[in-house]
DNA sequence: CAAGAGACCTGCTAGC
DNA sequence: TGCTAGCAGGTCTCTT
């Protein structure tokens, strides 16, 4: 479940039925699941053998859980990722790929990934952006939910690029988790079309876009995150429901909720993009 | 160095 | 019915 609200419901499920926990067996059912764990499969699940563990963290898209020592098992789920918690006899999914079992005879972590983008592996602690973080994520921006978060310095970086406001959300060495969706969510909400040149932006059009961005983020979180069908799931296999909520989204031709023109979708950056065309008026040329 | 295009996958759906 | 093109919520890597 990509973007950031779906990955938080993971990463409670995960603080819910994983931490504390001795991993007692791992097994790896398809290596390119482990690709970026670079020691290989047989090191992946020696190292896991015995360990213990910690508090589920996140950042933007990252998952990980520490482990006792110094290191942690770091996820992303890619597009269409699930970490699953079940009972250590079910029958294996379809695209079952890792599966991670428990001293304690519970339910077992599974790693399903239909089309094998997402991936899993153990890797040591390094420091980024205010916090400890998985070495291969240090490239990776702070979200807006978290306390380092510099809206200043967000805002400063994003007016020095030399870009469109909707490519720079999706950057995430320069914010992390806001995907496709919610960048669109929060770019209408902000009333700015996604080719609008980075460098035209005012400050409080900043500060108006990232709070949209946090709104957007935080009303899905509420809702168990956005699914349209049964790829997005929480630790329990269980959707979300934000779909019902989104304002321009998946929504093309229907109505817009402030002024009622029909949605339009366009074509951006290899995928979809939707706005209201009269509240984000494309911009005529930069510097406008 | 920064920005943008292409690569990496499987499966579903719409249209012929 | 069956085929194909197009599309799907992401990120890394390579080229310019």
């Amino acid at each position: 479940m990509p973007e950031l609200p779906e990955v938080e419901v993971v990463r409670r499920g995960l603080e819910r039925w994983v931490s504390g926990r001795v991993v007692a067996h791992a097994e790896v059912l398809h290596p390119r699941a482990i690709r970026r764990h670079v020691p290989g499969a047989e090191e992946f699940v020696s190292r896991l053998r015995g360990r213990t563990i910690g508090s589920a963290e996140r950042r933007g898209k990252y998952l990980w859980l520490p482990l006792d020592g110094s290191d942690a098992i770091l996820a992303h789920l890619g597009m269409s990722g699930q970490l699953l918690v079940v009972e250590p006899g079910s029958a294996p999914e379809k695209h079952l790929r890792v599966r991670i079992g428990f001293a304690d005879g519970g339910p077992e972590l599974r790693f399903v990934d239909q089309r094998t983008f997402g991936h899993v592996l153990v890797t040591a602690m390094a420091h980024s952006g205010g916090r400890p973080v998985p070495e291969p994520i240090v490239h990776i921006a702070a979200d807006p939910f978290e306390d380092h978060f510099d809206d200043e310095k967000f805002a400063g970086r994003l007016r020095a690029k030399q870009t469109e406001v909707k490519r720079a959300l999706l950057d995430q060495s320069l914010i992390s988790g806001v995907g496709n969706i919610y960048a669109d969510e929060a770019l209408w909400r902000a009333g700015l079309h996604g080719v609008r040149p980075t460098g035209t932006l005012t400050k409080p059009k900043i500060a108006e876009l990232l709070a949209a961005a946090r709104q957007v983020m935080s009303a899905a979180l509420s809702e168990g995150g956005t699914s349209f069908d049964s790829l997005y799931v929480n630790v329990n296999g269980e959707s979300g429901y934000f779909d019902r909520s989104l304002a321009v989204y998946g929504r093309r031709d229907e109505p817009c909720r402030k002024c009622g023109a029909p949605i339009i979708r366009e074509s951006f950056m290899n995928r979809s993009s939707y706005s209201c065309p009269r509240c984000q008026p494309r911009p005529k040329r930069a510097g406008l």
